[in-house]
DNA sequence: ATAGTAAATGTAAGCGCTTACAAGAAATCG
DNA sequence: CGATTTCTTGTAAGCGCTTACATTTACTAT
């Protein structure tokens, strides 16, 4: 049984209320009252109970974090960047991973909801199909949804969304721009930004007067990337560049080139995406797509807190990628 | 304004205290009754106030993640995996991440604890000196701690450890088992893990008969591993193999080892820690001590639960890590 | 039927706080 | 110096739930 307001209280001499007030608004408290107050409240430790507050004042000073999985470089460095914001700006980050589709899952959304959360973050893809998205559009009759990276239009709905269709186009046309013409896509997830990554690649393909179905499916890790290298080379066709979704395939694939002896850039050359750490650490290191974790994070953090604030704010916000040029890709 | 639960009893006819029942115990009310109440429920989409609930049943199923940053993969895999077993057992996790030593803010345990948060869970290190972790000792008082790689005795306080000075050890007693004499061990941090570590080295290099204080402190980066090669090439030191205390820093010793032109591992073996996905990105992959992230969290959550539940938990778990061989060493 | 027991529901007292509003103390002013 | 005005502090009404206890209803067994 932790000490309560009414101990302090008593102990201090004065009224609930005015413990409370030295608390919340010192400045409405005779100094002497507040000095008295003070001490005991240092010297008995007292720590608030949040919930009794949180009832009274209808904010738990919380926000809610839906991620896919957050051992995945990206979704942790989103994820840190929101709780880093968030907590400068006074609330706490519930986290949760969903290891799978945001919303699947009803549950997740409503244990946030039960804890009063005063507003979610989802992280990731949401369904395809509308119907898959119910839970979360439910969640937004109570409090503000902003996904990152991907969209859902509705009342209490914001998206801040990465232009990752941009992203691979800049990609496509570096490399057509170093005299590649047989370039390869490595799609790894079909979401939000897994179909806009297509679409670029398609598009720079396109404008290049190549063909753009050269698009193999593989799965997001190491493997996939060995894999997609393999399926080429075995069917023999023409590649002198690929670029995947996502920067651990970029690394399979180079892993895999660099076993069949092929060299890297000189005869294919490679371009990742996400700028992680792994990019940097790939041998040779990795051209990738910056996607700008920590400014998304940042403008969700933003877009959230001035929208719990009543100002109001973008229903969709689209922040502009930019590659990053490294050893992987001809200079 | 959400829907409350005197909202639900009025439409379901009924009283509130019968509501709370269909939803805590439902098996204590009539079928017929329950039926009716939870239709209302579900038309409504009635989600409880779990601050309220937490009021009154003064727990708020929730505990605090501290944790210094989660971008780290490290923390990264741990907090997954504590979200995931707290996650079954109905609990959430608040996550902050420190920045650096674990308590050294007031700030975050406070609020967490304000937050009403069943218990802690402190991923990494403790201040060396006692006095940094007075409001570690403090929250004690209020709940539950159990610290993942740490260790501080107290009542309330609990260790789940990985004996990493046996990780170490174990890669010297393997390198130097292949022949190698020449050991350099690459110190990235001054924690209790990290000392550990040092220890592990000096043991087995003290067994092997060998000098024991080739050890170069460096930076827990790609930057720290290379620098540390160049200076051992640069002093014209006698080296046949590299022990890094992390992963990424085994990567930057590799890098610059090849560019020095240097074959990896037949005139220099490298193992890193932790195991993670750099090891096998790396190239050549690293061998590396698996220093079990996910038995960690899972013995802490079990540990942590128990204790919750009036059980009596051991105060220190001890785990053994073990080494996973790749490329990068001997065969 | 009738008392006695079990099952179902309702009543109301808080959980620990915030915050109108009321009240008392101190300061200001004609 | 009494009447205002301004500061400080206190009083008490909830916030939305759970739960012990009281009450009502439904059965069982005489």
């Amino acid at each position: 049984m932790p000490i309560k307001m009414t101990d302090v209280a008593q102990m201090a001499g004065v009224s609930i209320a005015t413990v409370s007030r030295v608390l919340n608004e010192p400045e409405k408290v005779k100094p002497e009252t507040r000095d008295r107050v003070q001490q005991v409240l240092d010297r008995t430790g007292f720590v608030a109970n949040g919930l009794a507050r949180g009832l009274v004042t209808s904010s738990m000073q919380a926000i809610g974090v839906l991620t896919v999985d957050v051992r995945d470089l990206y979704f942790a460095s989103v994820t840190y960047s929101i709780e880093q914001y968030f907590s400068r700006l006074g609330y706490n980050v519930i986290l949760a991973n969903t290891g799978g589709e945001l919303g699947g899952k009803k549950k997740y959304l409503q244990v946030m909801l039960e804890k009063q959360v005063d507003g979610l973050i989802l992280v990731g893809s949401v369904f395809k199909e509308q119907s898959g998205n119910k839970h979360i559009l439910e969640a937004a009759q109570k409090v503000p949804v902003v996904m990152i990276n991907s969209q859902l239009e509705g009342e209490n709905l914001y998206s801040v969304i990465c232009d990752d269709a941009q992203g691979v186009y800049a990609a496509v046309k570096m490399l057509i721009g170093k005299g590649r013409s047989h370039l390869w896509y490595f799609e790894d997830v079909k979401s939000f930004s897994g179909f806009a990554k297509v679409e670029g690649f398609k598009r720079g393909m396109v404008e290049g007067g190549f063909n753009p179905e050269t698009i193999l499916e593989v799965s997001r890790d190491l493997a996939g990337g060995r894999d997609g290298i393999r399926r080429i080379l075995e069917a023999g066709k023409k590649c002198d560049g690929i670029i995947t979704g996502e920067d651990i395939v970029a690394v399979g694939a180079v892993k895999e080139l660099t076993t069949a002896g092929i060299p890297i850039p000189e005869q294919v050359a490679v371009s990742g995406y996400n700028n992680s750490i792994l990019a940097e650490t790939a041998t040779p290191a990795l051209s990738s797509v910056d996607n700008l974790q920590e400014e998304m994070a940042r403008e969700a953090v933003q877009l959230l807190y001035d929208r719990l604030h009543g100002k109001s704010v973008p229903v969709k916000t689209i922040l502009t990628p930019s590659l990053v040029l490294r050893a992987s890709t001809p200079r």
